[in-house]
DNA sequence: TTAGGTCGGGG
DNA sequence: GTGTACGACCTAA
């Protein structure tokens, strides 16, 4: 007799794996009294056919019928009634016992000559059985389970699913096990190389704070290398994170394994970690998180690093961190004092990492359970697949058939408007913006791919008309995108009501903030989603309406502003900056939000505001006092720290203490330090990001040569890596003068390049806005004379 | 001088 | 591998 009983889970990780009637679909996870557990359900992968007529659809399914006995392993072939982008169609849903016939079976049915399409044969079974039992992973839910066994694995109890999960709002994580690690690897010249040099270290730090290293030779790795796996199979994480272990310390160990013929058993099914999906590394029943894929969601930081990430979330030091990144450890390991700096280095590398991990864990969770994707997937995944995910969880309660994503030109098409800002100062300045402006239009105006109406002739009372563009919706129904967004946004608000009855300093408090997160990233990436040629559910002309209802929205704006004699003194995308002006101020804002229909606030309201002559860059003085700069060369991480510094005084003092004079001589002064020789290097280090493989760049660029000399030294640079250079002192184009700043010495900077390019340039862009004059700035005398005058003036 | 390549950050 | 608008530098001609 089997003993149902149930449970309640919370999924962790899930994979599938073949069986010769089913596929079984693993969910490995935790139970609410912290036990490991697998949660094992079957599947018959299936996919849709669709006739290319549809009065057919029988004959076709009788047809489909006859030939797909040939293929032995289909279960079942029905007629199912679904949408497809919003049309509703008949599909014929095969069954199929395992992924391999199911694939063979479309790709040969899909060949009649009777069928349009075939549809979600490109849904891998773990997200198949996901999106039907409504099972997000990150979440808790109950399920009714018998008791099974799997030896082998690593797991307090397996169990077999029966029926339907059902999902439990529970604002809590389960006990969690986390692991950080990090490897420390030999280098004789540049990057270590897993075919020749062995791991010096592993060090590894438990929850709560119980730090280990393992520790080589210096020849021989093998030891540790076992140790290793035996460690982690005793601890036996259910999260290990690590910062670029997907990129660097898995593949190392993958290899190093290999060379020493051991089995890198560090799962709990008894394979081996692997490359998966978006690039990541996948240790079956664990989530392998690297933490330098969740640091991309982290755009203030530039140039990121373990440190500079652990600096900014105020765990760590980053100098501490940073250390010996980029360093040969030879020299370092071949000295006793400094191998024991190196193996602490080694050592608070893994420490850190679940400082930082703890901190990032409650949103990761979130986006992880809003979109459908294991915490280990959702890491690695880039915003498009993230939105992409969350769609195909919803579209089984819309019925809607899952698109492919098909092979199309990118076709450009006209964004938003940005105002010509009017250069110099401005005294009150409030800045209006619309809450989630292209969410909303999309809601309100309907803009979905099934409301699309592209040949067909339709009454104008049933369409909205785009305006400049021309492209028609139908009013009715409500769109997929529609249904979508307004989902999120009501889950959103729900949310928000709950926050205010929540204890401020309570877990649930923090949960369900990083929820409202992690929901209000996906709604507003959904209108880009829309727009990118690789999205499944891609229809340019959206898009393109939406920017076209928001350029239409902002001139509206800029009318109503008018009519009531309030000047507009920028505007860009979804925000207007208006004269500060209280009364005329409400008055537009109530009239825009009762003509358009859309929420618009006061944002915020600049005591003094310089716009310089570009627009997207400007800097405003806020009323606690804070300065607020944007789009300026300060912000930028492409610029070198000395212009940064110098131009962020400038504007210090040009708008706190009003005294362009005070800016002149205080930048007369830096300019003498840094010819002076008294800036360290890395105030020289200019950031660029290579984008490509250094070879295929059509130009000579500095960031590029710099590479390729790191790259010459033995230093393996990826794409999407970060080259800080400088530019030395010589003669020739400026690419032959950039040098790696890490192999740079003060004296070979080239302080006039920083002077004239960099430091100059920054700073007058602020300065010649008040009428300074570069010739005096650079003069003896400071600039003192002509600021003299223009202070009387 | 000008055009094109490249990059980063804004809303 | 979310969109477009924009500014700025540098190279190459």
């Amino acid at each position: 007799m089997v003993v149902l009983r149930s449970i309640f889970f919370w999924p962790l990780d899930i994979n599938h794996e073949a069986t010769d009637e089913t596929v079984e679909v693993r969910l490995w996870g935790k139970e609410e009294s912290g036990a490991t557990s697998l949660v094992i359900g079957s599947l018959n992968p299936y996919f849709y056919l669709l006739p290319k007529n549809a009065e057919n659809v029988q004959t076709v399914l009788r047809e489909v019928e006859d030939l797909k006995s040939q293929y032995g392993e289909t279960v079942k072939a029905e007629v199912a009634d679904k949408k497809y982008f919003g049309k509703p169609v008949q599909a014929i849903r095969i069954k199929c016992r395992t992924s391999e016939a199911m694939e063979k079976c479309s790709k040969n049915l899909s060949k009649l000559p009777s069928i349009k399409e075939h549809l979600e044969d490109d849904i891998r079974p773990a997200t198949r059985y996901i999106i039907d039992n409504g099972v997000s992973p990150s979440g808790w839910y109950e399920f009714e389970v018998s008791k099974t066994a799997r030896p082998g694995l690593m797991v307090d109890n397996v169990y077999e699913a029966v029926g339907q999960p059902e999902a439990v709002e529970v604002l809590k994580t389960p006990k969690i096990k986390i692991l950080g690690f990090s490897i420390t690897c030999l280098s004789e010249k540049g990057s270590p190389n897993p075919a020749r040099n062995p791991i010096l270290a592993i060090s590894m730090t438990a929850d709560p704070g119980r730090s280990e290293q393992l520790i080589s030779d210096g020849k021989n790795d093998r030891q540790i290398l076992e140790e290793f796996i035996s460690r982690i199979r005793k601890l036996d994480p259910d999260v290990i994170v690590g910062y670029g272990q997907n990129s660097f310390d898995w593949p190392y160990l993958i290899e190093r394994s290999k060379k020493h013929k051991i089995a890198l058993s560090v799962d709990r099914s008894g394979t081996e970690p692997h490359r998966s999906v978006y690039g990541h590394i996948s240790v079956t029943g664990r989530a392998n998180i690297d933490l330098a894929d969740v640091s991309e969601d982290i755009p203030e930081v530039k140039v990121k690093t373990l440190g500079s990430v652990a600096e900014f979330l105020q765990v760590a030091n980053r100098i501490d961190i940073d250390r010996f990144l980029n360093v040969e450890t030879a020299e370092l390991w071949r000295s006793a004092e400094k191998r024991k700096a190196l193996l602490e280095y080694s050592r608070r590398r893994a420490e850190v990492s679940i400082k930082v991990a703890k901190l990032l864990w409650d949103f990761t969770v979130q986006l992880s359970n809003t979109t459908g994707l294991p915490l280990d997937q959702v890491a690695a995944a880039a915003v498009g697949f993230r939105v992409d995910s969350h769609l195909m969880m919803q579209s089984r309660e819309l019925n809607e058939l899952i698109p492919r994503r098909r092979e199309q030109p990118y076709i450009p098409y006209e964004g938003a408007i940005v105002l010509e800002p009017k250069p110099g100062v401005h005294d009150n300045v409030a800045v209006l913006d619309f809450t989630a402006m292209y969410p909303n239009l999309m809601i309100i105006n309907n803009l979905s791919p099934d409301t699309f109406v592209g040949q067909e002739e339709l009454p104008s009372s049933e369409v909205i008309t785009v305006p400049e563009v021309g492209f028609k919706f139908r009013k009715k129904p409500p769109g997929f995108y529609k249904c979508i967004l307004e989902n999120l946004i009501s889950v959103r608000k729900e949310i928000k009501a709950k926050l205010d009855k929540t204890d401020r300093k309570s877990i649930e408090h923090r949960i369900l903030r990083e929820r409202e997160k992690a929901i209000k990233v996906i709604t507003n990436a959904c209108y880009g989603y829309a727009g990118w040629v690789g999205a499944r559910w891609y229809v340019r002309e959206v898009a393109e309406s939406a920017a076209a209802f928001g350029r239409d929205t902002l001139r509206r704006v800029f009318k109503i502003a008018e009519s009531l004699a309030l000047p507009v003194i920028y505007g860009d995308t979804d925000a207007v900056f208006v004269e500060y002006d209280r009364p005329k101020v409400d008055k537009l804002l109530t009239k825009v939000e009762s003509e358009m229909g859309m929420e618009i606030k006061i944002d915020k309201v600049y005591s003094r505001l310089l716009f310089t002559e570009a627009k997207k860059k400007y800097a405003g003085l806020l009323p606690d006092g804070t300065l607020d700069i944007v789009g300026l060369e300060v912000v930028r991480g492409d610029w070198s720290n000395a212009a940064k510094a110098a131009q962020e005084r400038v504007l210090e003092i040009v708008l706190m203490e009003k005294s362009t004079h005070k800016a002149v001589q205080y930048l007369h002064e830096f300019i003498g330090n840094l010819r002076a020789g008294e800036l360290p290097i890395t105030d020289f280090a200019i950031w660029k990001t290579l984008t490509k493989p250094v070879d295929s760049y059509q130009v000579k660029a500095p960031h590029v040569e710099a590479a390729k000399t790191l790259i010459r030294q033995g230093w393996s640079l990826n794409v999407g890596d970060k080259v800080g250079f400088v530019i030395t002192k010589g003669a020739g184009k400026l690419y032959s003068r950039a040098k790696p700043y890490t192999m740079t010495s003060p004296a070979e900077v080239d302080f006039e390049y920083y002077v004239t390019n960099q430091v100059l340039p920054a700073a007058m862009r602020v300065l010649g806005m008040l009428g300074a004059d570069e010739a005096a700035i650079l003069s003896s005398s400071g600039g003192s004379a002509l600021s003299d005058y223009l202070e009387r003036s």
